[in-house]
DNA sequence: ACCCTACCGCAACCTGGTCGCAACTGGATT
DNA sequence: AATCCAGTTGCGACCAGGTTGCGGTAGGGT
C-alpha cells in the first residue's frame, strides 16, 4: 500500500472517531508509514521530531495508545526490550533470535494450527500478533 | 517432587559449579520451591525476606541470573508486567488472558507441531518456554 | 471570529531491572 | 582452630521504558 494512501486512511479513521488532526499527530502517522518496519515508540518519537521538532515522547505514547484502541495499530513484545508498533492490517508474526536479536516476519497464518488446537483443548483464544516467537535463527544454532 | 528433595538438588548443583551456599541463597531457593507457582523476582525477594530478612532485591536478581545460566530455572515474559521464574525441568507453556490476566499452564508439547513447522519452513528453532501465548480465556471472549 | 474542549509539552513520577563498590563470609588450606 | 581471599552481599545510585497531572494551546464546529 502506498505511503500517502495509508496516511489518508489513518486520518480518515481519526476524523470518523471525532478525533482531532493536529500537527504532532500528522507527524507521528507520517513517521509510522514512512518507517514501514516495526519501530519502537522512541524511534517513532525521534522520526516524528524530524518532521515536527516540538513533538514530545508522551504525546507519541498517548497517540499510539489511541491508535491501538481504534484498531489501527498493534504493538508486539519482541522479548526483553521495548515493544514495537505496526499496522493492524499487517497480519504477521515475528521470530526473534535470542542470540543475535534478528527479527524475521512470517505470515500470520503460520500459527493457525496451534490456535485451533489451543482453542479446542483449552478453550482459549490465542492472539498471535501480540507476542513474538523466541528462539534461535539458523546462523546462531 | 518434594520440597526438601528439590532444595537439595539445587544445592548439589550449586556445589558442583563451585558456587557458595550462603544464607541469602538458601532463603531464595527455599522461597522458590515453596511458592511453587510462577513468582516474579520481587515476589521471590519478599518471600526470601520472610525467611532471611537481610536479603536484598539485587541479590535475588543476581542469583536468579546465575541459576538460569546453570540451567536450573527459566524465566518467561507473561506479556506486559515483570517476568516470572520457574524450574527449567517443568516443561510447560503459559496462556495469559489479556483481559483478566489469568495465567494457565499447558503442556510444553502443545507447540511441538508449530515448532516443527517453523523449523522446516523458516529454519528457525523456536524456544517455547520463553514467551507466553497471549489471548482471551473462555470467560473473557 | 468565537469558544469549547481535545490535545499538547513539560516535568515529575513509576516499575522492573542493573551496576559499582566497600564490607563480609564460605570454605579450602594450613 | 586460625588464616585467608575470592565469591558474594547490601546498599544506593542509576537506567530504560512507560505513565501521569497540569496549565497552556489550538483544532474545528457554530
Amino acid at each position: 500500500m502506498s505511503v500517502p494512501h495509508r496516511l489518508d486512511r489513518v486520518l480518515t479513521v481519526l476524523r470518523e472517531h471525532g478525533s482531532r488532526i493536529t500537527r504532532p499527530r500528522r507527524a507521528i502517522v507520517r513517521a509510522l508509514v514512512e518507517i514501514g518496519e516495526h519501530p519502537t515508540a522512541d524511534q517513532l518519537a525521534d522520526a516524528a521530531k524530524e518532521i515536527e521538532p516540538s513533538v514530545n515522547r508522551s504525546t507519541v505514547y498517548r497517540f499510539l495508545d489511541e491508535l491501538e484502541r481504534m484498531g489501527i495499530v498493534d504493538h508486539t513484545h519482541l522479548g526483553h526490550g521495548p515493544s514495537v508498533y505496526h499496522f493492524a492490517e499487517d497480519d504477521h508474526q515475528h521470530l526473534v533470535c535470542v542470540e543475535c536479536g534478528l527479527v524475521t516476519e512470517i505470515p500470520g497464518h503460520t500459527i493457525d494450527t496451534l490456535r485451533a488446537q489451543v482453542r479446542s483443548t483449552f478453550d482459549f483464544d490465542v492472539d498471535g500478533r501480540h507476542f513474538a516467537l523466541v528462539g534461535r535463527c539458523s546462523s546462531c544454532c
